[in-house]
DNA sequence: CGAACCATTGACCATGATCAATGATTGTGG
DNA sequence: CCACAATCATTGATCATGGTCAATGGTTCG
């Protein structure tokens, strides 16, 4: 169970969360690469909302989230960002979002005029920027597609399967660092905190994951887990 | 009341489903308004998820509704196109969705081949072309909010002012023609044919809109509707 | 006119939100 | 370094919303 798990691909799992991740060299990469590196705490904003200054980021290390405030005060968060993704494509016309460091953060950065500059100079950039902005919509519409007609518990799947895909290859195989709070997750799937406890309490009980420690998580069957993400929960 | 709502502005409704219009002109503008029309008949496609074939459309007439089918089968629609609408920006990578003739359909289009030349030689084709893209996210990310948290009432009072908010201008007043289906709405929302109609019913009941004719909604209250759509829903 | 499709309404039920209590973990200042 | 506070997580009881199943009524179109 542990080897299927550990070899199995992701390739169907349709509707996920992957956010867009640049890992090939490219323009964009190597005006980054050659960035100071900035570093952020804990809560520390890079922008808010409404900000007037506005930059393409790329995560070098640690944890990143996006999120909006509605008009009632919840919080939707629009993606999780980690190491080697690339943010702010998105807001070089419009800042309509916040982004803020979960945990220790470092990072490199490009303002938008620069950003503006280069898209002159050097025709690759524009098109760099634009294919960027393309896997940003194309995720978000699949997030809608997963949001919006799922089960908690299918959506927890599809969430912990996501993560999964970021760590493998990092090594540590079915093992991986839960760095958000429930209340993280919830914001983000859209649902409260009492469900994602209850949800991954039962995943726990049924042996599909392991949760010894709060904020480590290792996935013991991942065919299951794969099936309940795309919604074969009638054993559930 | 009547004119309280004749004269309501839409702005303080913040999470709602304006899609990508562009009305003023533009390179791409220009470009559009000297392709050759076409025409199409209801249910016949602009484009299908997959197709290789890729434009950038203009609805000149007509109503289009763009979707994604989910694995089990369930249809999502990620927006409704009307005329002046731009579609396509974000497909000239990938063709991730279809796009269909809810009605009659007149549009004028432009092959990616086409806008890609164009780019090179006209640099404001190009920046035109991201700023629509950037607008589309914006209002897929403010759908993801109005879609994964709120009742019922809620999305169905936003959509209705959305839909108003594009035959505002056109005459008409509080008039406005629905050509669409519950399914679509249903599908459209995230929610069942039953609960939509159990809703219109409930909206129609305290007077809020009238539906005399299936087709032909009239907004009796739209103060009262924006509270919904807000989330003010103690007294529903 | 009849068939196919669409909409409405009702009864019932499952999921997940809310309210509430308790336990665990983390961070801070004495 | 420990103790206390604050935050975060778990679990239970209850309830409301909206989904499902089913029956009926309207509309549209060949």
């Amino acid at each position: 169970m542990l080897a299927s798990a550990e070899t199995a691909t992701l390739s169907n799992v349709h509707a996920s969360f992957a956010s867009t991740r640049r890992r090939s060299g490219g323009a964009i990469q190597d005006v980054l690469s050659r960035q100071p590196l900035r570093r952020l705490a804990p809560h520390e904003h890079l922008f808010h909302e409404g900000d007037r200054e506005r930059n393409i980021f790329r995560i070098e290390c640690g944890l990143v989230r996006l999120y909006k405030l509605l008009h009632d005060g919840r919080r939707q968060i629009i993606s999780f960002r980690y190491p080697g993704d690339v943010l702010g494509s998105d807001t070089l016309t419009e800042q309509c979002y916040s982004a803020e460091a979960v945990t220790d953060v470092t990072l490199r950065s490009l303002s938008r005029e620069a950003a503006h500059r280069r898209m002159k100079d050097e025709p690759a950039f524009g098109s760099e920027l634009f294919d960027l902005l393309s896997e940003e919509l194309a995720t978000t519409r699949s997030q809608i597609s997963v949001l919006n007609r799922r089960s908690a518990i299918e959506k927890l799947a599809a969430f912990i399967l996501d993560l999964w895909s970021r760590q493998v290859g990092k090594g540590g195989g079915n093992r991986l660092t839960l760095e958000l709070t429930r209340t993280d997750i919830a914001d983000f799937l859209g649902l409260t905190i009492e469900t994602v406890s209850r949800n991954l309490t039962k995943l726990r009980q049924r042996r599909i994951i392991d949760l010894s420690h709060i904020h480590t998580l290792v996935i013991l069957d991942g065919e299951r887990l794969k099936e309940l993400a795309n919604g074969d929960c009638e054993t559930w």
